[in-house]
Formats: structure tokens, sequence, C-alpha cells
DNA sequence: TTTCCTCGAGTTCA
DNA sequence: CTCGAGGAAA
């Protein structure tokens, strides 16, 4: 700084270069001093005024802090009323606005200005001699809400007009002179990524969460106290003015708007100038999509004409003016009522509450069911049966309940509660501790679990069985010709074929025409006739068997049977199954294709697998407690083994892959490392060690007294508490049966492993994007063969990424943590190197 | 014990 | 794709 001046200059000082500071951070976005230096020159611009309040501006940058709160906002009368847009939502109501205009004006190719219509609020701020004094909400366009104190905590919105008359510019900021009065009118709005800030700080500390960036803009301007309203992060972009006295404006919109950003307000740089209708349609492609990518939520994009004397002659239609119009997107985000909530049991017996929604189109697609999560979720929202929600499909494809409209609530609206029992089976609904999701306890005596368990078993990540859908599921079940996924290799074609009858002919009627025409013209009648017997006597199923087997009898070649034959073979084909897709298949808890996958390669036997003792699970990696007592619990179950053996032998299933345990398995593996797994109470790895060298077999464990176990080493309450472990039922075998299992592991397990160590080994790559030559699972498979591990998702110990089209989240992830990044062309290349 | 990373499970619609 | 929770490392 130069010489020390007086204050009042020194005042003056901060306050240019602090305007052009925010200037230029909000309006050209091209920041010129770091965040602690606007920070500082503000603090003593402060200070300064502290000590010399005659110099306190209504201007200055300090006032935009705001004071203390007022009672209620004052109404405002707009002195040019705020318009509504007309709309339009398809090509066509486009080029409908354009051929009005160019029949009118006699021009073919009218010009327009075109801007993206942000999703906040309309707002209208008033200049005097180059100074903010007011600013009103939209209201009903005539009239709105004074809300000066708030709009001066938003930094975006200039206090004071760049350029200007009275000289004092000692940084030579350039502008033309400013009209005495001028109404700017534009949009308040919050940016995303300061809303999932905001959010994400107001989950931390309890604070309330906002709904969208909308509301979140709406809620904040209507804050009776504008200190709230300056914490929150608010953005303003101009597009238009109102009252213009005592200057000029350029003659049209577009050199209107360039004119107020010199004036210091942000204008969007998307604003473009394009002629006719083909212009806008291409205008309005262009933009939607880049929506998802833009730092701000938009609705759609609005066209107007772009000269005033054109403008001028257009006119208006009522409130709306001829010369502009709102072309809007497909909504993400639509109001609706909730009409329903529902229970759906999954196959692990969670019960999920649905939400059936009133249908509503959603960008793009008519959505009619929301997912609540679990309990707690619908608990935070307090969604209710009859409420009004904000459902919302954005840049994810799932629909989801974003937050309830409090003041739509009907008044007789109950609290929702989870029921006490399940829907389908009548078991009761339960809930682990600590865990928030609540389960129903029948099992598989609950046909919803069972139907699951089945559909789980032939999808296409386990037995892939093709053709085998939902509905076909769900008749088989119903049917009772499957009880167990055995059962399904028992079905036969003439079964199917019935399956199909019914499902296709759901009334009795139906049912009757589907076989008519196969039935021999004579005896069509008392057939028929005996259908409908059968359907009344709620034997419906009979009834299709009944009629399919006439109808076949008579005119087998006639009956369409390819459907039958495919499912057949796809089932024949899946009989010849690899171990982990079997494992994965069974739909033990907690184990998914991965774990299937570490079990198959460690273990590599079904046999030795399904008689395990449940702590020896645990020596995969990745294995612990939880999952190694899922699948001892699996396999304990008497009617799982049934299962199992039932597909092996009635359902003919043959295990591909059968190879001798992992060479990995044999490390550390004896007495001591089974104590030890078995989770028995203070007993550690050196106690355990301790242990077996004096007792070195579990007979004399099992055996001994504390005394022993004491004498062996253990302090004496873990003596007792070994004691006390061997009490239980249960547990001796467990020991006993867990050594005979280790010996057998050790006897099978080669010493060493004799894979060769593949170009990609201990590497870990992450697949994302679509690629054009191969699947995403046939480029892991690949990988995986060159011994790469292939996750799901990037952190820091991936070292690969390889990206796909329209990669997403993956992809910038990897970018930010500065991951090698392949394309589809390097790992076709490298493929081929290496085949 | 805390923190980070994966895996499992559940979900919507064309 | 997201959430919750299991597993392992720090």
């Amino acid at each position: 700084m130069t010489a020390p001046r007086s204050p009042a200059a020194r005042a003056a000082e901060l306050r240019l270069r602090l305007e052009d500071a925010n200037y230029r951070y909000h309006v050209l976005d091209e920041p010129n001093i770091p965040d602690v230096e606007y920070d500082r020159l503000l603090r003593e611009l402060d200070e300064l005024e502290t000590a010399h309040p005659e110099l306190v501006t209504p201007d200055s940058p300090t006032q935009r802090v705001g004071n203390a709160p007022s009672a209620k906002f004052a109404e405002v009368r707009h002195a040019i009323p705020m318009l509504s847009l007309g709309n339009a939502f398809s090509d066509g109501e486009v080029q409908d606005f354009v051929r009005r205009i160019a029949d009118r004006l006699d021009r073919p190719l009218p010009k327009f200005s075109a801007e993206p219509k942000l999703d906040g609020l309309a707002i209208s701020l008033r200049y005097e001699h180059g100074a903010f004094v007011q600013g009103a909400t939209r209201g009903d366009g005539t009239k709105g809400e004074d809300v000066t104190a708030n709009l001066r905590t938003v930094k975006a919105i200039p206090l004071r007009l760049r350029g200007g008359k009275d000289g004092h510019d000692p940084l030579k900021l350039r502008g033309k002179d400013w009209p005495a009065v001028l109404e700017v009118r534009g949009e308040v709005y919050m940016p995303r990524a300061a809303f999932e800030q905001y959010n994400e700080h107001a989950r931390l500390h309890g604070g309330k969460v906002l709904a969208n960036p909308r509301n979140g803009a709406a809620g904040s301007l209507r804050q009776l106290d504008p200190r709230i309203t300056a914490q929150r992060p608010l953005a303003f972009f101009a597009y238009g003015v109102g009252l213009v006295e005592g200057g000029e404006l350029p003659d049209s919109h577009s050199a209107t708007l360039a004119q107020l950003r010199e004036w210091g307000f942000p204008v969007s740089n998307l604003t473009e100038v394009v002629e006719g209708a083909d212009g806008l349609l291409d205008y309005y492609r262009r933009i939607g999509e880049r929506r998802d990518a833009l730092p701000f939520d938009i609705d759609g994009v609005v066209y107007k004409l772009d000269d005033f004397d054109d403008q001028r002659e257009m006119g208006f239609v009522s409130r709306a003016p001829r010369w502009a119009i709102a072309h809007k997107f497909p909504a993400q985000e639509q109001a609706t009522t909730v009409e329903a909530i529902e229970i759906q049991i999954g196959r692990t017996g969670a019960a999920t509450p649905v939400a059936r929604l009133a249908p509503v189109q959603v960008a793009g697609v008519v959505v009619t069911n929301a997912t609540l999560h679990n309990a707690d979720q619908i608990a935070r929202l307090d969604v209710r049966v009859g409420d009004s929600v904000i459902v919302r499909r954005a840049g994810d494809v799932i629909p989801e309940v974003v937050a309830v409209i409090a003041e739509r609530r009907p008044a007789d609206a109950l609290p929702w509660t989870m029921p006490a029992t399940c829907p389908v089976c009548g078991s009761e609904i339960v809930r682990e501790e600590g865990e928030a999701v609540w389960r129903c306890s029948g099992e598989l005596s609950c046909p919803a679990q069972r139907k699951e368990t089945i559909r789980h078993f032939a999808s296409r990540r386990a037995m892939d069985i093709e053709g085998l859908g939902d509905k076909y599921v769900e008749t088989l079940v119903d049917a009772g010709l499957v009880r167990g996924v055995a059962d399904l290799y028992r079905l036969t074609r003439d079964q199917l074929l019935q399956l199909k009858l019914v499902l296709d002919a759901d009334t009795p009627d139906a049912l009757a025409a589907s076989v008519q025409p196969h039935l021999p013209p004579e005896g069509s009648g008392a057939v028929l006739a005996a259908i409908q017997r059968l359907d009344a006597a709620d034997e419906g199923w009979r009834a299709a068997a009944l009629a399919q087997s006439i109808a076949f009898a008579w005119n087998p070649k006639k009956i369409a049977t390819k459907w039958a034959d495919n499912l057949v073979a796809a089932i024949d084909r899946s009989r010849d199954a690899a171990l982990e897709r079997l494992l994965f298949a069974l739909g033990i808890q907690h184990v998914g294709e991965s774990t299937a996958k570490a079990l198959a390669l460690w273990f590599g036997d079904l046999d030795l697998i399904r008689r395990l003792p449940w702590p020896l699970y645990k020596r995969v990696p990745d294995i612990g407690g939880e999952v190694a007592r899922s699948l001892g619990h699996f396999f304990e179950q008497a009617g799982n083994q049934q299962a199992i053996d039932d597909l092996l032998t009635a359902g003919q299933v043959r295990i591909r892959d059968g190879h001798p345990p992992s060479a990995k398995l044999r490390d550390g593996l004896h007495l001591a490392t089974l104590l030890v797994e078995a989770e028995i109470p203070t007993i550690t790895n050196l106690r355990a060690q301790a242990l077996t060298e004096v007792l070195p077999t579990a007979a004399g464990i099992v055996d001994a007294g504390p005394e022993a176990f004491t004498a062996a080493g253990l302090p004496e309450a873990s003596a007792a508490a070994l004691r006390d472990w061997l009490e239980q039922p249960g547990h001796p075998k467990l020991l006993l049966d867990g050594e005979a299992a280790i010996a057998s592991l050790l006897a099978l397990a080669p010493e060493a492993d004799t894979a060769q160590a593949g170009p990609l080994d201990g590497r870990t790559v992450v697949l994302t994007g679509g690629l054009a030559s191969m699947s995403r699972d046939e480029a892991g498979a690949k990988l995986e063969a060159l011994g790469a591990k292939v996750a799901g998702s990037v952190s820091k110990k991936t070292h690969l990424v390889v990206a796909g089209e329209n990669a997403g989240s993956k992809l910038a992830k990897a970018q930010e943590l500065g991951i090698e990044i392949w394309d589809e062309a390097q790992l076709l290349a490298f493929l081929e190197r290496h085949a």
C-alpha cells in the first residue's frame, strides 16, 4: 500500500478491492485473490468501520453478513410486472412458437437469445444511482415480498454497480454509465456442490437437511433472520431488466445481458444467440446433454426474441409475452402421493418397505414404486400413507422419495410402523440387535423367501437357467410343482406346458378359449364344462392340467411347445455347473459371488466344504466369524444337506473343475489355530499354542480338566473359560471334527502351489463403462486369468482402471487419485500380447 | 478402537 | 447405484 491516508479514503479503496474480487469470482469466474486475502481485507474494512461508524454505507461489503431479524416481509409492488412464461414441452410446440413469430414479423429466421432456465427463485433487484436499494421476490408477478436484507447477503449480487460517473475509480474499472434507476431481474439459486456440502454439514451437526437446491434457495430467501441466509451458499444469475429510468439500455436482449455483466452481474455464459426453430432445438439438445454436468439445476431453457423492437411488435397475451417461451426438460422431480406402503420380503427375509405411488412422469418414465430402504429411512422422512411427496430420479436411475410436503398431509395420516408379522407367511418380523433391517423369521416356510431363493438359484450369475423368469417361479411355487431348488430338475415338459396355460390365461374363460382350438369338435363342450367346474371349485391348476392333456393328446403338434422345450434344455444345461456357481446359487447368507469363488478356490471340493466345522472357513481371506458362522449354520440344517444331495443325485447336477485344496491352506493349519478360530473366550494365539504343546490332540483337550489347562500354561480364569466352553453342547464335537478336517486338508493340499505367475499378479483392476468388444464380465474373467484381482470400486489400492464408453464416477475418482487409466484399445492390445 | 475398503443385498424401468 | 456391514489393517 502507499502512504497512510484518511480512514475514509482507505475504506473506499478497500471496498473497491473487495467489490472487484467479488466480481472476478462471481461474474468472471476468474478469482484474482485467494480467499484468505479476501477475508483479511474484509476484516480490515470491518475494523475501520467499527472505529469510524460514520463511514459505514449500506452498500459496503461488510453489510453482507446480515442484520437482526425483521418481524415479517413488507409488500413490494413491481413497477413493471414480473411475467410468467408460456411453456413448451415438445419440439412441435417450439416450432409453433417460432412460426407465429416468423409470420407476424414477416421474417423467416428470427433471432433469439437462448439461455438455460435455472431451477431457483425469480427476484427483482432495484438500483438507484448505482446502489442496491431493494430486492423483492416475484410473488404473484405484481406484488412480491421485500427480501432486501436477505439478498444483501448473497455475494454474487453486487451492492454497487461497477463503472459509473462519479469518477471515484482508482482501479479503472470498465463499464458504461448506469441509469439512475435500474431494476435487474434474475434467479437466485443454490449451486449443487454447495447444496451437497451444506447438507453434509447439516447431517453431521444435526441441522435441518434441505430437500433440494431449489427448496434450499427458496427457503433461505424467506428466512426472517438474514444472519441465517448469510450462511446459506446462494448464487445469482441476471437474465433481464425491469424498470429503467434516467438512462439507456442497448436495443437487444443479448446486448443488455452483456451490459449487465459489465455492471457487475453474473450472467450465464451458456447464453447464445441462435436463429429459427432449428437453432432453438439444437440449443435445447446441446444444453440437455450437458445438464447433468452443470454445477446447478436447470429445468429447461428459455428462448427470447433478441431484438427489443421485435419484442414490442409481438406484444403480450394476458400476462405472458408472445416473444418468449420456456422449453422444459422432462422433470427430474415430481410431486405425487403415497397410495400405500407395502412390505417386500427378500431372499434373506429382509422386509423392505416400498412406497406405491400415484403414477407420475419423472425424467421421461412413469414411476409407480419407490423403495423406502428401511424403517429408519421412513422415520427420518416421516413418510405416511396419503402424504404428498417429492420423487426424484436424477443422475442415477432409481427413483427415491426425497421429501414429504408437510403442508399437504391429510389430517388423519398416521405415522407408519413396521408390521409385526410377515404379510406373506404370517411369521413374526424381528430385528437383530444393532441391525437396521427387519426380517421375516419364517425362513423357507415363507413362500416369499422360497420364491426368492429359487429365483436367485436360477439367476444368470448363479446357475443361469435362461427363461425361468420371476413369473414362472411364482407360478411353479404356487402350483406346488417346485418346493425347493432340486425340484427344478424334476420338471417335465408336460408340466411346463400346463404351467404355460395357467400363466397365459388367468380366468377360466380365457383358459377355455386358449384350449378350444385344440379340442376335438365333438367333445369340446364337455371338456370346457369340466374346466369351468374345476375352476369353480378353486382347482384352477387341475383345470389347466386337464385342458392341456386333452388338447395335447388330441393335437400334439399345434400347441406351442418351443418355450417348454427351451426351458427344459436350459435346466438341463445348468446341470453342468462350476463349484463356485453352485455355492453362490445356494443362497447362503453373506456368501455372494466373491466369497463363493474364494471358497471354491481354497477348498476345491463341495463334499469337503459342506462338512467343514465352521471355524475352518475363516482360513480363507476375507471370511471372518460372521460369514463362517453363516456357512456353518447353513450346512448344519438337515434340510439344506438334503437339498444338496437331492441336487446331486436326483437332479444329476455335476460339478466341474474339482481340484485339491489350495496349498496356501496349509499355512499355520493346526489344532491351536482351530482353538483360536472357534472364538473361545480368553483363548489367544499364544495361549492356544502353549496349550497344544502339552495337550496335542483334541481328544486330550476335551477330556482334560481345568487343572490340566493351568498346568499347560493357561491362567486360571482362562482355564475355567475353556472348560465352560467345552461343557456347551456341540463344542467337544466341534473340536474333534475340526481336528479330523485339518488332518484331511493337510493330506489333500499339495505342498506348494504350482500356479505360475501371471502378468497382472497382485494387481487390482477396476472396470467401468461399457466395452464394445465384450461384456465387462468377460473382460474381468480375462484379466483374472492373467492374475489380476477385479474389484468393483476405485480406491487407493487400485492399480489400474479400464474405462469404456460413458464411464462415470469411477473414472472421475481414478483421475482424482492419479491411477493409471486404459481405454478399450489399450486393454485389447494388452490381452492380445498376453493371449 | 478406528478407519478404510470390499462385498452383499436390494431396487426400478425399458 | 447406494447403503450397511463385515473384514483387515493401522
